[in-house]
DNA sequence: TATAACTTTGACAAAAATAGTCAACACATA
DNA sequence: TATGTGTTGACTATTTTTGTCAAAGTTATA
């Protein structure tokens, strides 16, 4: 269910990276990639934006995912979580109108 | 801009209690929980349950500005806030649908 | 088989974030 | 004064997240 997990190693494979070449060429251990990749462990968008360069791709669609991801997270499985949302959703339109305050 | 503190405060008030009995009667601290009210600290879904039934008040909304803010603190200050959560309630809407795996 | 490159796993430590405790302060009012 | 109100900041404790490492499992190929 980890999409960016499950993008960014399709994104590697295709780039002809192995885990470890790719883990080192973004500076972190292996382990934490394999893992990152399996949904084991989390992102970072720092990471992601790495990987995103290293694989030359754009970081848009991988950076919307991985708040995704995060969103979702902090929603676990609240009853209430889409109506959570909404709300924050027009709380976010509101304060994108008025970012001049 | 915290709406759960701003909320929870005004209904404490209205229902007569000074913030240390209320935060007697949930068992907290005082200190956690004016910083809370004002937005320093952030809540517990539990407390804002307790909070709830100690104003006898329907937790739902309450609830839901709670989450909400938990979401947009998870997406701070993101450029692709807006998209995020969009793909974040596509997402959760269909776990929803498919809720029998 | 053997060996090499690959990925996964788990145990552990380090660091960061969050939550809780406490005492003191400021203000108002009886 | 004395009592009740809310706020603040320094501190500790606890929990969560992140990083490190070694070992084990996998796969391909000579």
């Amino acid at each position: 269910m980890s999409t960016v997990g499950l993008k960014l190693r399709e994104l590697r494979e295709k780039a002809g990276f192995s885990l470890r070449k790719a883990a080192v060429a973004i500076d972190i251990d292996v382990a934490i990639l394999s893992k990152m990749e399996r949904g084991e462990r989390k992102f970072s968008k720092e990471l992601v934006l790495k990987l995103a360069d290293l694989y030359k791709t754009n970081p848009d669609k991988l950076v919307i995912d991985f708040l995704s991801e995060k969103v979702l997270y902090a929603l676990e499985d609240e009853e209430f979580g889409l109506e959570a949302l909404k709300v924050a959703e027009e709380q976010l339109k509101y304060k994108n109108q008025n970012e001049n305050e």
